[in-house]
DNA sequence: TTCATTTGACCCAA
DNA sequence: TTGGGTCAAATGAA
């Protein structure tokens, strides 16, 4: 992870100086990032032929490829590489400082211990960080517009985590755009899961990834880590999903189903997946359709079933971003 | 009943 | 004195 820890804190966020990768590194990540967009345009084709008319499971493929997409150009927008086209607006965006900057936007910070923000990044989906944070505090700024919500580490008692950050909605765009600094690291174990956990529990994520570094790398590689986590749980429900159908439609020694299909697939996504996380309001429940979707299609496998398999992309949030963007819209109540 | 959020009050540095 | 950060009681949801 070294490097992609340090292009993604030198490329896109904070535009840090002190670079240390060398240009190399960075073109190989963009040139890697670049032909998995490519091929999953390629693989999305494909799917959309191979499931034409019908109905429910090409949707789905439809849909889960053009969130595979999304994340591979949410990756390069990260990495400071111009996206062959920009992400739907429907999508958060996240990772690209734009405008304005934590200076222009905060007031003038008082030198206290742990007032600079050691990572600041502008979001529209500034709850989904593969952390968990309990708010504790909102105010309203002087002469900006949008109060200040402060959180902390769910774990700030119990382990005594010092990781804090503040979100502030900054521009009022469509889907609005919001301002999210962190202070502190994250001294919980149980920040340790996402991604790195699952790094070690899936040697090829870890080696895809060197995650090695762990530490200074931040939460934006940890978030282009955490892209590349769902994409493999994705790819490998679509496989399982695609590959059913073959299994459904021919022979499975004729479809090239054996021990490499669909049971594969799931495999790799059971060592893709998270444990359990706690529901909280900052990181809700999955949403519910998108659930279904999958179910659905998996469902109409042949021995596939959702519960036979043990495939359970109910637990886990690939649609987060997506269905809770708006999840931070403030109130128009009185502030402090 | 438990837990997360809200919000007024308080603390502290500039 | 002012403004930002935090505390903690009140409130609401599950």
């Amino acid at each position: 992870m070294q490097a992609q820890s340090r292009l993604a804190m030198s490329g896109g966020v904070g535009g840090g100086s002190g670079i240390s990768s060398s240009d190399d590194e960075h073109e190989a990540v963009i040139r890697e990032l670049t032909r998995g967009r490519q091929l999953t345009a390629r693989l999305r084709d494909e799917a959309l032929r191979a499931l034409r008319g019908q109905g429910q499971a090409e949707a789905t493929a439809d849909f889960i490829l053009q969130e595979v997409a999304r994340a591979f150009t949410v990756c390069l927008n990260i990495m400071g590489s111009p996206p062959a086209r920009a992400p739907p607006p429907e999508m958060p965006a996240t990772g690209l400082i734009t405008s304005p900057t934590p200076t222009e936007l905060m007031a003038p910070r008082r030198n206290r211990e742990d007032s600079i923000p050691r990572e600041h990044t502008v979001t529209t989906s500034p709850h989904y960080d593969g952390y968990q944070w309990r708010k504790y505090g909102q105010k309203r700024i002087t002469k900006t517009q949008y109060p200040r919500c402060y959180y902390r580490c769910s774990f700030h008692r119990e382990r005594n985590c010092r990781a804090t950050k503040q979100v502030q909605q900054c521009s009022n765009g469509d889907p609005p755009q919001y301002l999210v600094m962190y202070f502190n690291d994250h001294t919980c174990d149980a920040a340790a899961w996402e991604p790195e956990a699952s790094a070690a529990a899936n040697p090829a994520v870890a080696m895809q990834l060197d995650l090695s570094d762990g530490g200074a790398g931040g939460l934006v590689a940890r978030r282009g880590v955490q892209e590349e986590h769902e994409r493999q749980v994705l790819v490998s429900s679509l496989a399982c999903v695609l590959g059913a159908r073959q299994f459904h439609q021919s022979p499975p020694d004729a479809a090239g189903i054996t021990s490499g299909g669909p049971s594969a697939a799931v495999n790799v996504a059971r060592q893709a997946e998270p444990p359990h996380r706690a529901r909280t309001r900052d990181a809700p429940a999955p949403a519910a359709a998108s659930a279904l979707v999958v179910d659905d299609a998996a469902a109409e496998m042949p021995g596939l079933g959702v519960d036979g398999v043990g495939l359970d992309i109910m637990d886990y949030d690939v649609t987060g971003e997506l269905c809770f963007g708006d999840s931070y819209g403030l109130p128009d109540g009185p502030y402090q």
